[in-house]
DNA sequence: GTGAAAGCGCTAACAA
DNA sequence: TTGTTAGCGCTTTCAC
């Protein structure tokens, strides 16, 4: 690994000045043509790479956005296998839709994935790198403020960095933090109609499919889970129906815990007609415990889910599901972060993209 | 947006100098307890946040790699919307079964996704961020080189950087490229045994399925996929049969082009018994298009392909393949990226995976 | 049109 | 244990 030629190599090499090497890299006007000519080719020949890190001091930016995501795959099948392990020799002739549902859907992108990949486009149109960071073994807290500086503008999920972090970061850059915005953070937001959505979804179970028994299952604790979950109430209220005061589920609970409320609610005879669940993987592992449990999907007890990840459309029978626009969020992130960076003055801004409904086999609708 | 505290600003603020402060994030036991907890405090109170960039300029280092990816998607539906851009209002009730098969499939992860997924959990288990890059409408060689200038060592797929290009980086940094090595680049490389990979399929569709009359469809330019082609060639020869001296389709030929073949050979009355696909991706268009023509697969024709995405176990009839371990291959990257940092001396590093055959409906295998 | 020189914020000798 | 200081490679203002 020789050492890395820089601009001073190349100016001797050339007879030029730094600041030529400079100027005809980033001001090629401001250079006689012939003298860039030169300069550039034998930048090219000696392999001369501008530094990042020296750019990035001189001007002040970085030219790079920050994304801190979820290893929700951390645990996935593959993870703990070393690098350079050795499978099975032997073909695999397993058959790998009867591999475990929750192995075969995590083969499928979930919704930071769907984010993240906007995200990455919008970037590199635009011209940006992205530089992704997930909270591995590691210290959230040391890892975001690593991210955060190294780059220009970062976005983050909800409930993956502690607040005042966040808020110490977006003294120095623009933050968009992808939900709901909060009473008063100076965050910018992108988020969707969380209440909306599920009240349309409501809506529909009530009065297409007459049901009158509802009940709501997942996580409530953050801004855009009480939103889905007002929107929920909102369509009982309305129907004049019994309203839930809570979800089923307690604070906090996994997909996991969703699944484990399903023994106990058929042991007790107590299984509503419909299960409306926060989120697309709650809902995912409501159906995989209630056919488990020979409860059938949509017959006996009618499923719905929120998000519209694809997973959701692969699993029989196909999830009916409220879809968040996941790439255009992404996209709309960084639209974000450049606007600010542009006008530094602005104040934070929220974008509400909308949400749609998506009718499939688990409320009933559709073929079987 | 207030302008950054520095080290300077802490350092007068806490009463100390700036090495104290440098010393008490980067080397605590050099600093008297109290002094460090005092410094600290101190920068969490003004909001510090290390630069990266100082950082990098001045150890050398900048604690990242790079992943220089595809961009495959970037014609696909939602990419041309704008962020904003408002969806019809309507909720959506069309049955996205019937969306049209590539639509449908993209919402799955190709090759590169499930490669660059291996790459972040590694990176970030083992503490460096990683910097992706695509190319976008942008010059390929200048965002490569872009990135490179930004990170301590990076990955690249096949084909999308030039040749002297990457020598001229990995003159600076260690480069892995997802390939087979080719003569004697100075590249490290992860791969996996392209050529026995499908002469173990190709074997199993001489001996289970009896086929005889096997032909090859994809582009075979690069060396993986002459490897491939080698495989599959090798096969036919063991078993006495007649050797195809190339591919059905043109050199560089994409999946769209792979389709079109279909019907070409359908209305040849040319269509031979079995089509074995280069990759996954011309196999699900080559399905589509026999299907389409009303060829059925595979009791017509028998359809194969390598790689092992997501998609082919969702499509009907599912496809039969060979499975690359992608997540496994992108940890190798970064194992190599960092092993080749550690030691600077050493020389190129190659790591071939090993494959394994999935065999599903589309050769015939399974439940139809 | 080109060059000299002053930083950008941090790390790590070396001094104290 | 702490402070001083010389870079790291580049951008950019100001002279020439």
């Amino acid at each position: 690994m020789a050492k890395a030629p820089t601009v001073y190599d190349v100016a001797q090499r050339a007879g030029v000045s730094i600041a030529t090497v400079s100027f005809a890299f980033r001001r090629p006007e401001k250079v006689k043509a012939s003298t860039r000519e030169a300069v550039l080719a034998v930048a090219r020949e000696m392999g001369y790479v501008p530094s990042a890190s020296a750019r990035g001091l001189a001007d002040g930016r970085t030219g790079a956005l920050g994304l801190f995501s979820f290893d929700y795959l951390l645990d996935a099948p593959d993870h703990h296998a070393e690098p350079g392990a050795v499978p099975p020799a032997r073909p695999d002739t397993r058959d790998d839709l009867d591999a475990g549902l929750n192995d075969q859907l995590r083969a499928f992108p979930l919704y930071v994935d769907e984010v993240q990949r906007g995200v990455e486009l919008e970037c590199w149109r635009r011209g940006y790198a992205l530089l992704v960071g997930g909270r591995g073994h590691e210290n959230a807290e040391t890892v975001v403020a690593d991210i955060a500086g190294r780059v220009d503008g970062i976005a983050v999920f909800p409930h993956t960095a502690p607040a005042d972090v966040l808020r110490r970061i977006a003294l120095r850059i623009p933050v968009v933090e992808l939900s709901q915005a909060s009473r008063d953070d100076d965050l910018n937001h992108v988020t969707v109609d969380n209440a909306r959505g599920m009240r349309l979804l409501t809506e529909h179970l009530i009065r297409e499919h007459r049901l009158t028994n509802l009940a709501f299952v997942g996580d409530t604790t953050g801004f855009d889970q009480q939103g889905r979950f007002r929107g929920f109430r909102s369509a009982l209220r309305a129907a004049g129906l019994q309203v839930p005061r809570a979800s089923l589920t307690p604070p906090g609970a996994t997909g996991k815990q969703a699944a484990e409320l399903v023994p106990r609610l058929v042991r007790d005879g107590a299984l509503p007609r419909a299960l409306v669940c926060v989120t697309d993987q709650d809902a995912l592992a409501v159906i995989d415990a209630l056919l488990a449990n020979g409860v059938s999907v949509p017959g006996d007890v009618v499923v719905t889910g929120f998000d519209g990840i694809a997973a959701g459309m692969v699993i029989r029978p196909a999830l009916t599901t409220v879809r968040q626009p996941m790439q255009a969020m992404g996209r709309a992130v960084v639209d974000i972060l450049l606007d600010r960076l542009a006008d530094p003055h602005r104040g934070p801004i929220s974008r509400q993209l909308p949400v749609s409904l998506v009718l499939r086999e688990s409320c009933g609708c559709g073929a079987r």
